[in-house]
DNA sequence: TCAAACAAGTTTGCGGTATAAACTAGTCTG
DNA sequence: CAGACTAGTTTATACCGCAAACTTGTTTGA
């Protein structure tokens, strides 16, 4: 019930989904400069967030560049939001344990 | 602004960090039952809390039982205050980094 | 034309860490 | 006094985040 999801957790990542949710689509650029992050990394970050089937990625070529868009999936969607309801119920841990007077 | 302390970040101290602030004090074995670790696990994570500076580690003997109790000190309950405020300027990252119409 | 610079990512290596199992130091019990 | 129990601590391992180095291909300039 407090379990939260590492996948989504990581710091970084918790900010790659937030801005994926905010918008249909984003490219590797984008990501790239909002969040300040080198490329291995951002690249590391959506290759686990792919695996865990959480972010879509789509290929394309604009002309003879190479271009890289990602978007979530719905069971990323449903996985982000049942994390903020599990950060809710920890956030809620100081009064429920709280010893009786 | 947007930068999460790992300290505290880390699940398990999350819930510990929230547990300790809904009491003055909690023994070693409150902790161990109420959060569900092991020994080992518990053990760990206090030590890293106390080497942070977030929480005062109490140990007396009760006759001739050794007995420990931890409790949040000043900078703790600041750090997690600020925690708190942190995540919720995440959650809001989606409505910022929203492309406008 | 061909080398140097650039673009867009990916792979690799390193340092750090969460976890449970094994251990420690001392106490109680039969 | 041997074996079980208490209350933790230390150790070993497997995983993981990060930046540097690399890859594959394109553009520029002399």
């Amino acid at each position: 019930m407090t379990d939260l999801d590492r996948i989504i957790h990581e710091p970084v990542r918790l900010r790659i989904m937030m801005v994926l949710s905010g918008v249909d689509l984003a490219d590797f650029k984008f990501l790239l400069s909002t969040l300040s992050l080198t490329k291995g990394n951002l690249s590391s970050h959506m290759d686990k967030l792919e695996r865990a089937g959480y972010v879509e990625v789509r290929k394309v070529f604009n002309g003879k560049i190479p271009h890289t868009d990602y978007g979530l999936t719905k069971a990323g969607r449903r996985a982000l939001t049942k994390h903020w309801l599990t950060l809710d119920k920890i956030r809620a841990l100081d009064a429920s344990t709280r010893k009786p007077d």
